[in-house]
DNA sequence: CGAGCCATTGAGGCCCTTCAAACATAGTGG
DNA sequence: CCACTATGTTTGAAGGGCCTCAATGGCTCG
């Protein structure tokens, strides 16, 4: 398949997405889905797309590959934020800000579309069921990432990683590239480590109890969920997702 | 000095907020400014003023009070998300999800500004000036929330009610209701666990040890920066504050 | 084939938790 | 006015979850 193609198809991915947590239709989407197949770019796994304190662009769209938002502590310690999945947004409205409050930076090798500043305030200025998607879709990941502070302050590391394991599975669903409890999952257990705050030693430990306690399986960057509602349960894990607009 | 009075000025302190923020003249505020003192109503300590799952109305602003953001887990443990102090707004655009994500209580008794769900979008829709204060404010607070999971994931006791106080006092300092280190800390030991993700017997023991150190003072709902660089410093903290509009 | 990254395992120890009880403070009703 | 109750703070003791340090082995890649 020519690489156009492919982009178009991953355009389209992003439209739909919009378009359906929106509750509006996918033709109020026309221009964006040509704008990104115009804007699409790569970069290589552990680039930092952009990062804490620099001016931040436009509006930019994952159409392959994963990103993590993280922040940095002056002792060295690195605190992921969010994983940004294919299809996802990130940051959609951060340029209102002068400046990034946090880093971003690709997980694996990434393709993704960005829009510069002007260029995407004309577009939210011009199309307001865009605008309006944008917005929806920003105060859906927030929901996602106060779900994330909830497990940081209030799950042990067992339920942390289970929940983590669910929130994407659903999310990769969600977009339609996760399916039969099947995903891939390419952080490594450092990754999950600075995610879940815990060390990578002990996410280690984790996982062999949740592979024990015949919940998953997770073998070169694949996931296998062997029994979501077990996992669920063992997650403490509530859907205050597939909350679409109003 | 009369209700009405008392009414107006925390209005002012919104506003003046609002346009600092947003880096936008005052005037742009006028008609918020008179809804707030037409929509101005109280709250008791403890009350839920809107609880998850419920679809949420439109704009809510703090007058007077403290309340927070928070989500129970089906264990029955609450992580607090943030603080919202007098000036700050809660969630203005939540209203463009169908259901609340998190509930939100004030841990004092409150005086807050309630508009509609139709009213709060008519005023963005007639006024464009304040819909983009509204978002800026929303990615400020954010940007605050943000900081609090980095905190939970990867900062010790000390550090983290170290964080927590600078976050308080800077925060109720750029609404002009705090000065000379001093400011009003009402939550209770409790509250603290729950917002730091630890026991409320550590907080304790963490609070003294923070004295000991000569950094603060709590007493009698009362809070005393004895020595605030050395507070940043322990917290690891690092100002993505003031960042205002681009 | 060495270099580097990642996963895995062991050992020791500290941070923080839970349970429990005593103490202080404030609001309530008889 | 003072028991009485509720709420919050403080302290002690014991234990466990998770951390750090350290070393080994598998895998990929230049």
């Amino acid at each position: 398949m020519a690489r156009e193609d492919r982009i178009e198809l991953k355009a389209r991915m992003v439209t739909e997405r919009l378009a359906t947590l929106s509750a509006q239709p996918l033709a109020d989407f026309a221009v964006l889905e040509r704008l990104i197949c115009q804007r699409a770019q790569e970069a290589p796994a552990h680039a930092d797309l952009v990062r804490e304190g620099e001016s931040s662009a436009g509006i930019r769209m994952m159409l392959g590959g994963w990103a993590c938002r993280y922040k940095m502590l002056v002792n060295g310690r690195r605190q992921l934020l969010s994983f940004v999945l294919p299809g996802e947004l990130c940051d959609p409205y951060m340029h209102l800000l002068a400046r990034m409050d946090h880093s971003l930076a690709a997980l694996t090798p990434v393709t993704y579309a960005q829009l510069g500043r002007e260029e995407s305030e004309r577009l939210v200025h011009d199309h307001p069921a865009v605008a309006r998607a944008l917005w929806i879709q920003t105060m859906f990941e927030i929901g996602v990432e106060r779900e994330w502070t909830a497990s940081l302050g209030q799950r042990v590391a067992f339920q942390r990683l289970a929940h983590l394991f669910c929130d994407i599975y659903l999310r990769l669903n969600m977009t339609g590239i996760a399916e039969d409890n099947w995903c891939d999952f390419p952080p490594t257990q450092g990754d999950i480590g600075d995610a879940t705050g815990l060390s990578s030693v002990h996410v280690n430990r984790t996982l062999q109890d949740l592979r024990a306690a015949n919940l998953i399986t997770l073998t070169n960057k694949r996931l296998f969920i062997r029994n979501l509602e077990a996992l669920k349960s063992a997650a403490l894990f509530r859907p205050s997702y597939g909350v679409v607009a109003h």
